[in-house]
DNA sequence: CCAGATAACTTGCACAGTTAAGTGATCGTG
DNA sequence: CACGATCACTTAACTGTGCAAGTTATCTGG
């Protein structure tokens, strides 16, 4: 960020009404897609939308395994909240804790077959929320647009971001 | 997940891998892009983005006053939150209370000259940043997209939602 | 005018998340 | 081998948020 924001500085680069509107759009949706999200979770599955994130990710992993710390990158979140996220599912008989063999600072998170069928109960009930209320009312052109626009968001906010890679495969 | 789960009764209805970028470009900025926001306002202007919206909303109502339950609404908060976040702007000298005196029930929050003073300091730096993080990057064309595709998922959300009708401006 | 219902707000409790300090394991250098 | 540095993780203190119960003000029906 450049610090010469003063206040009297310059006067350009407000909002014109378009932007305007689509900026608080894009708020609105910013905050009631994720509680929404949220809801459908925790009232079908008991679980928050990061836990599922968390569950999903281990799920996919050789093994369904993984180090905490992966699984903090992977989902975005920090390595204290993932701890804590981990020591949860521990709790509920999803997911268990062992030292690495090969490097004993790293801590294993590897997930029981409880872990495996609750989430095979759970995904197809989130998928389906998710198409219900991104994928279904777009036109057939919109994700497209979508993910290309997310992505040169994601390029502003942090250019040597590690997710940007797992985002840019066009595939077209 | 191995993708096999359309097997469990439910039909198809998966993403494929075309949705799942997307989804996850998606899902990249409903994390990243409050955090980075919130981060900005908490450097340059010690504040919340929440706290920022309703400071903006205030700054703009006739009279620099709004009922706390109008501001709830606006900012898309509930009732409890919204009066702990007055109680903190209060705490601050930006805003103080009255009861309404049409209806004892409601509480005007009053936006005061230092609120004032302090909105006008930090709006430029926050604009800034919006547009540096959602519009310098994005094309000519793809505002308007994102606008588009946000209304469309805010309908899923919730067909008959207030906040609808503030998006609902083609302008063109 | 009065009692109950309702509305707007406030408060108390529980809990998730961040930051900073603490713990145990491994690596690098002499 | 030894000692400090670094790394991965855990724990603790604090803050913010949602939910439910409590408080005060207004409306409604008799």
């Amino acid at each position: 960020m450049d610090g010469e924001q003063g206040s009297r500085g310059e006067a350009a680069r407000w909002l014109d009404a378009d932007e305007r509107l689509t900026w608080l759009a894009l708020v609105s949706v910013l905050v009631r897609l994720p509680s929404a999200l949220d809801a459908q979770l925790q009232r079908d599955a008991g679980i928050s939308n990061f836990e599922y994130q968390v569950m999903a990710g281990l799920s996919e992993a050789p093994g369904r395994t993984m180090r905490i710390s992966e699984l903090a990158a992977l989902a975005e979140g920090s390595l204290p909240r993932m701890s804590q996220v981990i020591a949860r599912l521990e709790k509920r008989g999803w997911v268990r804790r062992t030292p690495d063999p090969g490097d004993g600072r790293y801590t294993l998170a590897i997930m029981t077959d409880a872990g495996w069928a609750k989430i095979i109960e759970m995904a197809p009930g989130h998928v389906e929320t998710v198409r219900r209320l991104i994928f279904d009312p777009l036109t057939k052109a919109q994700p497209r647009q979508l993910h290309d626009i997310c992505r040169r968001i994601m390029r502003a906010i942090d250019p040597d971001d590690q997710c940007l890679d797992r985002l840019d495969r066009p595939s077209a």
